[in-house]
DNA sequence: GAATTTACGTCAGCCTTGTTGACTTTCCAA
DNA sequence: TTGGAAAGTCAACAAGGCTGACGTAAATTC
């Protein structure tokens, strides 16, 4: 295959060889990626689905249930299983908003940071030991590829996720 | 929280608030990274699981089911229904080994191919889009981390994959 | 003040894709 | 010739997605 040069930079990352073997790192890399935590729940009567809620609930205390299915991009129903589990185990609590009564606010109670912090320590373990490894100009790339492979609207929510609310 | 140095070179981006945005940014972009293949699949009676078999059979024509087994990391059972359907359907041809004939050798046929490319076309815009926002240098940042994050075994079959088998 | 919309919860049913366990057939190799 | 490997299949189950329909409470709009 033939390579043409642009503005003297070399496109030679552009090539569908170059671009395939990134699919296939996205691939492992997320298995990798989700298989400490999922070792962690398996046995206990969660699923990944629940390591998602718990960490955005972590991640932003007092959001509430539209904002979390927003982000988890899944239906009501598919939520609603999830957190009804999570709520009756006493791992989340659901506060009426203050403003809206309408609104729950989620938190995660003691009982639930606790698991929160058993599957973030696995995950950042993990990542930490990528992240040393591949130095900081890699992870640097790496955030910024991962970006760029975002839909608008996601990367939006990405970069404006903070505490305290969505 | 303080940041120490070692060896000179900054270490801020080990910090837990670096590596949480590193895990977020895993699972936002690769909702994007799967977004596109499964828009095309959905409609036809398949899913992820057939594009995953058709990706590594397009990839390494004449593997054998265990190859698969083993790459996908599934169970015989599960790749089994989904192969069944796509060699049911002409897409996968299914040709008994040569020198060991136990052994299938799992080759696309013309339609498969036809079905592969579409779907590579579609994953392969968003990643060349993304690579050439991000530039090669993030590129091959990119490439490092999710390599880093494999599990030695995955980054063994990840870099050793090419065509003629596994 | 009444009507409408929003936020949340829930029931029922379906699909895909993963799992275990058991069993068969075919074939290679010691 | 016999044991083990490769593949296929049946049955049953679970997680976690989905749609559609409905109900209730609270906010908002007319």
């Amino acid at each position: 295959m033939v390579e043409s040069n642009q503005g003297g930079e070399s496109l030679l990352f552009l090539t569908d060889e170059q671009l395939r073997k990134g699919i296939e790192a996205m691939f492992f890399a997320y298995r990798a990626f989700t298989a400490d935590p999922d070792r962690i729940l398996e046995g206990m009567d969660y699923g990944r689905a629940h390591h998602r809620a718990i960490h955005f609930i972590h991640r932003a205390p007092g959001l509430t249930v539209t904002n979390l299915l927003t982000i988890l991009g899944v239906t009501k129903q598919s939520l609603n299983r999830v957190l009804r589990s999570l709520i009756d185990d006493g791992l989340v609590e659901a506060r009426v908003g203050r403003s809206d009564k309408r609104e729950r606010n989620l938190h995660l109670t003691a009982k639930g940071a606790e698991l929160e912090r058993a599957l973030s320590d696995a995950q950042r373990a993990r990542m930490r030991a990528a992240y040393r490894a591949a130095g900081p100009v890699a992870v640097q790339g790496f955030r910024t590829v991962l970006e760029a492979m975002m839909d608008p609207e996601m990367r939006r929510q990405y970069q404006s996720l903070r505490e305290g609310g969505v």
